[in-house]
DNA sequence: CGGTGTTGTGGTACCGATAACACGTTTTTC
DNA sequence: GAAAAACGTGTTATCGGTACCACAACACCG
């Protein structure tokens, strides 16, 4: 093994092979018009050299860098992670390399994002917007002609390809298991209205609720960060109420998380003295403890759906409006909103 | 809004400012020999026309592309997901540009991902290796001078700056924990030697049995995969053995995880049955349901620690050879050792 | 046998920025 | 008050590739 350092170009691997820089090229990126003998010398010459042909270089000339990218507001969820994780897959079987951006849901952070990616030239981006307020940051990426797909969430006012989750049936159903269980004072714990999810979750409580007669007390209505803090003070609220809910819809795993901590603070017990139901799965956790009841969202084909909508827009394919999917979740039942659960454990 | 599209180059905002695209260069890269007349108008013009330099053509030209690359085995293990986070944050203060990459535990994928970076001129990279057979890989990086510290775990014949924990003493502390609980069965569920964190805590086991005259039974290690199906059959193989252990160390919280689902599996509880400590917490999990006991590591100090380390590489500053930095763990205690947990639930 | 393709290869310009140097003007310095 | 220094800006070459066109050599055609 050599340790000599190397940073040769793609003059010195023409020169070491006999040929021009221009061959090379042709050789590098598989053109056919190479003699087999020319190829098999450059090969040889990159080869020997140890060269890496330069990104940068290749990205400038040729005025495409081979590269999408995928923002989420946070990798370490796994309902993100999984998305990634499907995008990745996908954009590589086209032979599209990927960046991986975290905004951790501030909006700041997402417009450095989107600014740094349209200086890297990406052809494409799959975003988990923040919110609404995102939609600027969108129009930038559209005056600058980048295709992108919206994941997970929609943007009021933006019109582009999109993959969502069924929000207002997934929540209805959340709410309708509750009141089959007998549930009348039913809360909810939701972040801002901003957030599409968050929109359409609440009105799928409220359909259900409406279904049934039953009243909309809006005391009953916490907006709340959507994280673990944001579930520990909303329920922390709800409990402290004149006549605090007997069962309660979070609106993902994260709020779930705090509200459940929330509910031990207060020295009570899920299911026994709140139910608690709540979007997306937290997977390790309820391999370790399967308590949450959940609606399950297809995250592996929010990402594989979402990248090949984006590829489609990036081929100039694709029809002229976006193309919104809406992907059906799963209701599934643990120990947390107080039903028997169907498997023992 | 306009609704144009934008794509100005340096050139435009040049020619609307009336200036020299040098000067623009210089207002972008916050030169202090521009008049603050020429500035306003050079700021104005970008503004104007929306322009946002390539990084493309600014990388390639100066010769520095301001990007650095963490590479981790799993950005959906929060241990990794902290680490990358306080990278990014370090990175960000020193005003470079974070790549994430993960190379799910793969090392072919490794091999590409440092092809990758390498053709992206990235100055810097901060690693998590997937094993001694990451070797090459590194070699790599170093043939083409660029700088790099490892994170979590060493390379076995490479020589570089370091941020791991220590595990041979943690592990050799949580087996002497399950020692004191009375344990003389212990089996081990750790992955194959080329990582240096499994060979560690192989290591730390066997001592801490050593010290106290345990003998070691080499039917009470079972070596897996570091993932769930890993520990689950690792657990299953113990538990299936003639004398199966009272206790066991799993190597991670992963492998921990599928252990316990191997016990219930077989009808059998944690601690009652078998108990168990492991590397690693799982944040998440742990807010729904305290039950691991864990030598947790500080996570977010690997990358913090990790990056100002390769900062310093850059800069050439830092010494010539490797500069290792071991950090302790702490051990916290719940339930699944069996112990009497010291906070009440 | 000249005309028309096809094949393999090279030359040149250029992608969009910056480094390095040059140059006219103003300011400082003694 | 002239030389030296500082200032503000432009010119040119170049980073490492690729697009585009040119062109020689050979094949095939009627």
């Amino acid at each position: 093994m050599t340790t000599e350092r190397s940073n040769a170009t793609i003059k010195d691997v023409a020169k070491l092979a006999g040929v021009s820089p221009m061959t090379v090229s042709r050789v590098i990126n598989g053109s056919i018009r190479v003699s087999p003998d020319t190829q098999r010398r450059v090969e040889v010459a990159i080869s020997d050299l140890g060269y890496i042909p330069s990104r940068l270089a290749r990205g400038l000339s040729a005025r495409k860098t081979g590269t999408l990218a995928v923002i989420v507001p946070d990798v370490s969820n796994p309902f993100f992670t999984l998305i990634v994780r499907a995008a990745e897959e996908v954009a590589r079987r086209s032979t599209y390399r990927v960046i991986l951006c975290d905004t951790r849901a501030d909006l700041s952070v997402e417009r450095d994002v989107v600014e740094e990616l349209i200086a890297h030239r990406v052809e494409g981006i799959a975003i988990a917007p923040v919110s609404d307020r995102s939609k600027p940051h969108l129009a930038r990426l559209a005056r600058f002609g980048v295709p992108f797909v919206l994941i997970d969430r929609t943007v009021d006012g933006v019109d582009a390809d999109a993959v969502v989750g069924d929000s207002t049936g997934g929540a209805r159903l959340l709410v309708e298991h509750l009141i089959g269980l007998g549930h009348k004072r039913i809360g909810l714990i939701v972040e801002g209205d901003e957030v599409s999810t968050a929109r359409e979750r609440r009105k799928g409580y409220e359909v259900a609720l409406k279904a049934v007669d039953l009243s909309l007390d809006p005391t009953l209505v916490e907006v709340q960060a959507p994280d673990p803090d944001g579930g520990f003070l909303g329920m922390s609220r709800l409990l402290a109420g004149d006549e605090p809910p007997s069962a309660v819809f979070a609106v993902n795993n994260l709020v779930a998380l705090g509200a459940i901590e929330a509910v031990r603070g207060a020295g009570l017990e899920v299911p026994d003295d709140v139910a608690l139901v709540c979007f997306d799965d937290i997977e390790l956790a309820s391999r370790l403890y399967p308590f949450l009841t959940a609606m399950e969202q297809p995250a592996e084909t929010f990402g594989t759906l979402g990248t090949q909508l984006l590829l489609e827009r990036i081929d100039g394919r694709g029809p002229a409006h976006g193309h919104v999917v809406v992907l059906p979740g799963r209701l599934t039942i643990r120990r947390s909103c107080g039903a028997r659960p169907v498997v023992a454990l």
